[in-house]
DNA sequence: TATTTTTGTCTTACGGCTGAACTTATCCGC
DNA sequence: GCGGATAAGTTCAGCCGTAAGACAAAAATA
């Protein structure tokens, strides 16, 4: 009796249904890439579709708040002029969140990519009470959600960053060392509803995927970001992603990127992580800052004053860290050939001082150094970069299927 | 005039031909990854499309003989004998051909992944002339391919794996060092007429291919090949490729998996790339006869003599390239997160001698290592993978996209 | 004002899938 | 040995989404 209920592994069967979902997803994307506003000939002529078929299902769009009409701009050319098509302003938004070591918060974006809310505490969570935090973020989320529907917005979704070793189909954080919480699972334990889904995430993921600008909403169009890229951010620990066509690379269990523990030095000292010369030990924060010969806890900015003070011990443990960021880094592109890498956290800052080590390395190492270069540069968006991508995350999947957004008839 | 003829970019629309070569393509997978021969009503059950559509189509890929009715079998329930549906034998190959520094060849393989043609010559080709060797390696296709001919079977194409820096969609061949190659157009010196379409590849990642076994072919059910992991491939340069649910992950250029430079130890020996302390130091197989203090022209078999017999120069290298290659391992699987890791040229012969201290390091390094554990194993395929690694490429192609093989009406 | 040009809509036709009835072929129980 | 049960495969009308081309609308141009 229970024979061929068949599993139904594998890609799903297309349908008509199936058609219009993809044509509909299509046509979203085209009006979310561009740079400026289109027209429904436009899309049509850019995608193959007749004109027809994508007037239809813009007005779907349309109908469904993702897309809005903009009043006619002056008409140059002859023709009936083109009614301009963009992201609807303040209806469908998402919700990122975040809990890391310094602070918690949540940021509200639209899907012009404008911030709607936006609420940061900040704070010294080491060692903290996971479910008191949570409870206390789950607080913040409920007034940001409060205050956007009160004008009416309707929240899509929400996405969590976490500091540590995250399963995000579980929905499980296995580990955050620097905020010693483990095992636990924390969209419980922000108290939600149910009317809005939770994701959880890694910090430095969503920080990474921050970076696509260009990806789900339109930024200006002066800055060309790069759609495949590695993202390595340097904090304590230094955590990174590899960004494929604005997509991340999610390996098995969506640990990838751990290029604080790659092997700088076999003989080097000795890691929080039990090996012994990682990367964590030449260039994270800790490292640097007692290598400079000021105290662990000072921030970013004191490491830069002795720099731009050109004193001896912090240049000098700076290029060290130079050295060793780029032989890590020529592991990483020798493995992946990916040659952009955005460079965020600390590392913007110290950018003047380490490139010169880093670059000297990278040529050296890159096997295919001769045919193409490895850039570094600094990551666009800073702060708090994760709360900006988990929300674009959430957009990013209403653009990418908006048929769960649109009426049915 | 010339101002909306616009680029086309981005995805194509779907319409209704769409639609009916994604179902084709879903039945055809249906059937090549069955581990028995399937019936059209369980196809039906599992893709979730009607028993009549999945008819209609299975129809027209027994026509295209892509599929085979097989004779029925004794039926054990009742109701009405199934059709048996299986990859068609000796209709639709695809031709695998290699030129690397010990060997010419070409493989012909059918869609059941039956060898049904080849040809090896064993050659030493370091600083070969390039056009003489292609032409050589050309003829062997032509008379190959005349062969399959005469039994009535097509060609779907060609894939031609060299050892070096290939560039696949501009069919360049950037350097091959140890043929002494740079610079030219494999495809255009093999003479091939345009009746077979021929792609280049790198030997390593079209070796890698080949270990995946039930990807487009159906091996005995016994095997059950992973379908996501690393594969590493030891020679005098060690070569791998990252293999994500059996595709390749291809990287900016298709340059990825360059692992014999991967750091080891920055105060080690010079190696021929320039840098220092590359793995290919410690594990390539020049360094080891070296180490072991055998020529260095000496065959593996040597090597694991002197290993069998115990003695110590040769027990001491190996362990020690064991270290090595876990320690850059645990690179690999930090920074791509995949666990697997098949093993490929000389190491499976050598994998009793290394594995201890290669799993020792990569548990001192990975740093998922509490929640996940690296599996190193020989890989399935050894002769001459790349060969059945290219023809199976090209019958992929033809199971993922039957349409092209399937008459119009 | 008439013509040209381009946008957006309307109508008809066609292709591919669904669902339900129907045919075919086997097993099972009496 | 025969009828019913069961399952596989086929036939046919109907639906849905897109294509193709005509048509309406709105602006520049002569």
């Amino acid at each position: 009796m229970n024979r061929s209920v068949a599993t139904r592994t594998g890609p799903p069967a297309a349908r008509q249904a199936t058609l219009r979902e993809h044509n509909l997803a299509l046509v979203a994307r085209a009006v979310f890439e561009s740079a400026q506003p289109c027209s429904r000939a436009a899309i049509a002529a850019a995608s193959g579709l007749t004109r027809a078929t994508v007037s239809t299902l813009v007005d779907r769009l349309v109908a469904a708040a993702i897309v809005a009409e903009l009043p006619p701009a002056t008409p140059q050319r002859a023709g009936r002029p083109a009614v301009p098509l963009a992201p609807a302003p303040r209806s469908l938004v998402g919700l990122g969140l975040e809990v890391n070591v310094d602070y918690l918060g949540g940021r509200v974006l639209d899907l012009t990519g404008a911030v709607v809310a936006e609420h940061v505490d900040p704070d010294d969570l080491h060692d903290s009470d996971p479910a008191e935090v949570l409870a206390r973020l789950g607080r913040i989320a409920q007034d940001l959600l409060a205050t956007v529907r009160a004008d009416g917005m309707t929240v899509a979704g929400a996405r969590l960053a976490l500091p540590g070793l995250v399963d995000t189909r579980a929905g499980r954080l296995e580990v955050a060392p620097n905020l010693g919480w483990s095992h636990l699972d924390p969209v419980r334990l922000l108290g939600l509803g149910p009317d809005v889904p939770v994701e959880i995430g890694n910090e430095a993921k969503l920080a990474a995927l921050a970076q696509a600008s260009r990806g789900v909403v339109p930024d200006d169009a002066s800055d060309p970001a790069p759609s495949t890229y590695l993202y390595v951010s340097g904090d304590v620990g230094i955590g990174s992603a590899i960004v494929v066509d604005r997509r991340l690379f999610h390996g098995r269990h969506g640990w990838t990127g751990e290029v604080g523990h790659v092997v700088v030095d076999p003989r080097g000292p000795r890691c929080r992580c039990g090996a012994t010369g990682c990367l964590e030990q030449y260039a994270g924060k800790d490292a640097l800052l007692r290598g400079a010969g000021l105290p662990v806890d000072a921030p970013t900015e004191t490491l830069v004053a002795a720099l731009d003070a050109a004193e001896p011990a912090a240049l000098a443990v700076v290029e060290r860290a130079g050295t060793a960021l780029g032989s890590a880094l020529a592991d990483y592109v020798n493995l992946v050939d990916i040659d952009t890498v955005l460079l965020g956290g600390i590392y913007p800052a110290l950018l003047p001082y380490l490139r010169a080590a880093a670059e000297a390395e990278l040529r050296a190492r890159v096997l295919a150094a001769p045919w193409t270069d490895v850039v570094l540069l600094p990551a666009p968006v800073g702060d708090h970069a994760a709360l900006t991508g988990g929300a674009r995350e959430v957009l990013r999947g209403v653009v990418e299927d908006p048929s769960a957004w649109v009426a049915e008839d």
